[in-house]
DNA sequence: AAAAAAC
């Protein structure tokens, strides 16, 4: 068997590598490590969890070695399809050139340009990007690209998704041709396949097993569930208590609305959760991340931002709250749990009208998945407390808010937010929800403690429309607060004290 | 039926 020893690598990677505990390469590194050192072309095919970053990291330091960044000429470049993943191969660096002295810039949106045009004026070895922060630098003219020596294409397939490809093949332009090019995706479309044709010489093909299917440590289950989010998000309560040895949890939603939703009712029900969407600040998603990772929180809901490529060590539980509505999504989410042969769960919820996308999924898995509780034809009738239409709303929405509070006992009045801000969320949150909520539950009366926060549902419910303001809401924060409604995560003037350690960090 | 990404 190949040690990492053999590959080519120099000294002071081998010692990085060594110090983090690692010996044999996987098979994508033993593939593509030795033709990059020799400046090959790599087109490598492999999805996350197969070590493809290290694939590429590792050769690249030890080929940075000789010589030394010149101010605005990067030498290297790698493009990433997400701000997570980029500041995640900008660790990998960390980590494995920690024996060097390289020049590292980070270049993706939501936080401040200073630092990122500091970091270039110095001269950077290696550039971290997601494409539009890379080519707002580019334009004002800040960069250089005719000193690159290597060029990455990270998730080539997903940048085609995500629409990436114009600019992929702008900043592709501006780079010397001589330049050595390791392109990566998990997939080898056709249209893939015509970018890889283009931008690479002569390339050696690296392909590793794809994870066709999912882990087989990964138990996985579908639940049948009626469609109204507010019986979901009841049957995703139970389906989580219901867990013997959930450690922690990924809770993938297929909207950014409905990740803002459902956080904000498991927050109410007194879970450890927090929140990660494309529309949140960059400071709450990598302080959400940081969270999720360090153990201080246990549930993350999360959009396909999380799906792919974040390497969140363990987790024990993955939930779709919705059926992904592509196939290959599912593989990827249930993916993030049951790594490095740890043994993982999985449940899937299912309503009658996503069968088609439950189905689409047992075919390319190629495995049935087993119902939990029978299928979707045996499904209960609808709860009939959760008729949404009733017309009643006002008086029994405080009907509804006094049992709350009798509930707990303490009413729960140490929040000083708790009744202030009771009715102006019952007002946009359908009846229902604060119907459900008078049932009784277990664990929540010892809820809100989790995350020594409070006051953050004193923002008014209205998730509803945060999709649509969230644009504009960012653009202004700064008086957000009056009518434009909450981005989905906002936490207004209350900032939890958990993210303010992050933030430090 | 979506999400992701520049200000």
């Amino acid at each position: 068997m190949t040690n990492f020893a053999d590959l080519g690598l120099s000294q002071k990677v081998l010692s990085a590598v060594t110090d983090a505990g690692y010996t044999i390469p996987t098979p994508i590194q033993a593939g593509a490590i030795p033709p990059a050192l020799q400046r090959r072309d790599i087109l490598g095919i492999a999805q996350t969890g197969t070590g493809k970053t290290a694939s590429f990291v590792l050769p690249m330091l030890t080929l940075l070695e000789k010589g030394r960044a010149r101010a605005r000429m990067p030498r290297t470049l790698i493009l990433e399809p997400t701000r997570e993943l980029a500041a995640q191969v900008a660790e990998n660096f960390d980590k494995y050139g920690k024996n060097h002295k390289l020049n590292i810039a980070l270049l993706i949106g939501g936080v401040s340009f200073d630092e990122q045009d500091r970091k270039l004026e110095r001269g950077a070895d290696v550039l971290i990007c997601t494409p539009g922060r890379l080519l707002d630098h580019f334009e004002r003219g800040k960069l250089l690209m005719s000193g690159v020596e290597i060029l990455v294409i990270d998730e080539a397939d997903r940048m085609l998704d995500m629409g990436f490809i114009p600019d992929i093949e702008r900043i592709a332009k501006l780079i010397p041709f001589t330049r050595q090019t390791l392109f990566f995706s998990a997939t080898m479309p056709p249209e893939i396949q015509k970018l890889a044709d283009r931008f690479l010489q002569n390339p050696e093909r690296v392909e590793v097993a794809r994870r066709s299917s999912t882990a087989t440590t990964v138990t996985q289950r579908f639940v049948a569930a009626h469609a109204k989010d507010y019986e979901k998000r009841a049957v995703l309560r139970d389906l989580i208590r219901a867990q013997d040895e959930l450690k922690n949890a990924i809770i993938f939603c297929n909207r950014k609305k409905d990740v803002a939703d459902l956080f904000r009712s498991l927050d109410r029900h007194g879970f450890s959760v927090g929140a990660l969407h494309g529309d949140m600040d960059q400071r709450s998603r990598m302080a959400m991340l940081a969270n999720f990772k360090d153990g201080n929180i246990k549930l993350l809901v999360a959009s396909d931002v999380a799906a792919r490529g974040l390497d969140i060590p363990d987790v024990s539980h993955v939930f779709n709250f919705d059926v992904p509505i592509h196939a290959e999504d599912y593989v990827h989410r249930i993916g993030r749990t049951g790594r490095a042969g740890r043994s993982g769960a999985s449940f899937t919820l299912v309503t009658k009208r996503d069968i088609k996308f439950a189905d689409a999924i047992e075919k390319l898995i190629g495995q049935e998945v087993e119902w939990l509780n029978g299928d979707l034809s045996e499904l209960p009738e609808p709860m009939e407390s959760h008729d949404p239409v009733r017309k009643d709303r006002g008086r029994d929405r405080h009907k509804d808010r006094k049992k709350d509070v009798e509930r707990s006992g303490r009413g729960r009045s140490d929040h000083r937010s708790d009744t202030a801000h009771a009715d102006s969320a019952a007002e946009l949150e359908p009846v229902a929800e604060r119907a459900e909520a008078v049932k009784p539950e277990r664990n929540e009366d010892n809820g809100r403690a989790h995350n020594g926060h409070n006051g953050r549902n004193d923002r008014p419910g209205r998730a509803q429309n945060a999709a649509n303001d969230d644009n504009r809401d960012r653009r202004n924060r700064h008086r957000r607060d009056h009518d434009d409604g909450p981005t989905p995560i906002g936490f207004g003037d209350d900032i939890p004290a958990f993210m303010l350690i992050a933030g430090k960090a």
